[in-house]
DNA sequence: CCTGAAACTCCGTGATT
DNA sequence: AATCACGGAGTTTCAGG
């Protein structure tokens, strides 16, 4: 996969803003908007474009709590039997299974500390399996990006 | 800041593609298209849509590794000054200021274990007022997605 | 908060170099 | 891999209910 000049403009402008019309990045990069366009189709079919996505502001919502978990399982559980039950639960944002002490290791958002001791007592260590957990709130996020190629 | 069903369904929509065009949802829940764009500026105005993006997928660029960072600072160093070189450093994607024993926990991608190694030893504890660091490889990541409205 | 229509802009494709 | 050209489609705005 080869990726030159022009193709990390384009890919640097759709990451920036994805509704960017790709006659505007044709015209700032000065070719014609066929030749974006087919380099914008090369960019997907090498499956480098993953998706475009609008992206929510959570806080606005009231979700203003961003929460790490790290979860101890039981020697005999099925950590698919788990990750099922996560997957369940919309306000699990992202589920690793990680090196280190934790078995899995996942990114939950809430709307507050009343709700965050909701999810994970009435939620989370209610899940078969789940014998312990130790969470980690982020107090402030400073640094929220893609990998900027 | 209310939110009724044809609001979730062009979040929905959007979220899923951000490309989808506004008349494509506008026919799909049989309303006009200068409705559902007048929805949606509401919703930009109200800072609910953070942004369009364009999801790159890291992995076809070689970078296979996601790694989590907990971060422990010496007491007289500058909260700001890490962070100024954390955002200086492409691969860190995440930066949180968090309760528990870290002072900060990170998100990174690497292209594969030497490359991690390299990050760790020349870039993130060479960093001034870095005096520990605890790391935890993701083997597997099995949810990965936005709170879904 | 909706609609329809007009004006404008963009997209996707095929032919060509 | 780029260009031009074109017909179909989408976007934006505005008057009006």
């Amino acid at each position: 996969m080869k990726i030159d000049g022009i193709d990390k403009k384009i890919i640097r402008s759709l990451t920036k803003d994805a509704r960017t019309p790709i006659l505007s990045i044709a015209r700032e990069i000065g070719v014609s908007g066929a030749a974006i366009h087919q380099r914008l189709r090369k960019l997907e079919k090498a499956k480098l474009i993953d998706s475009y996505q609008m992206i929510i502001n959570h806080e606005v919502l009231g979700y203003s709590t961003t929460v790490f978990i790290g979860v101890y399982l039981d020697n005999d559980v099925l950590l698919s039997s788990v990750v099922k039950r996560l997957k369940e639960m919309p306000e699990v944002l992202e589920c690793h299974y990680t090196t280190g002490n934790f078995a899995i290791f996942i990114k939950v958002i809430c709307k507050n500390n009343n709700d965050l001791v909701n999810v994970l007592e009435t939620k989370i260590k209610k899940i078969k399996g789940v014998f312990k957990i130790e969470t980690m709130v982020s107090l402030n996020q400073s640094i929220d990006r893609q990998y900027l190629i």
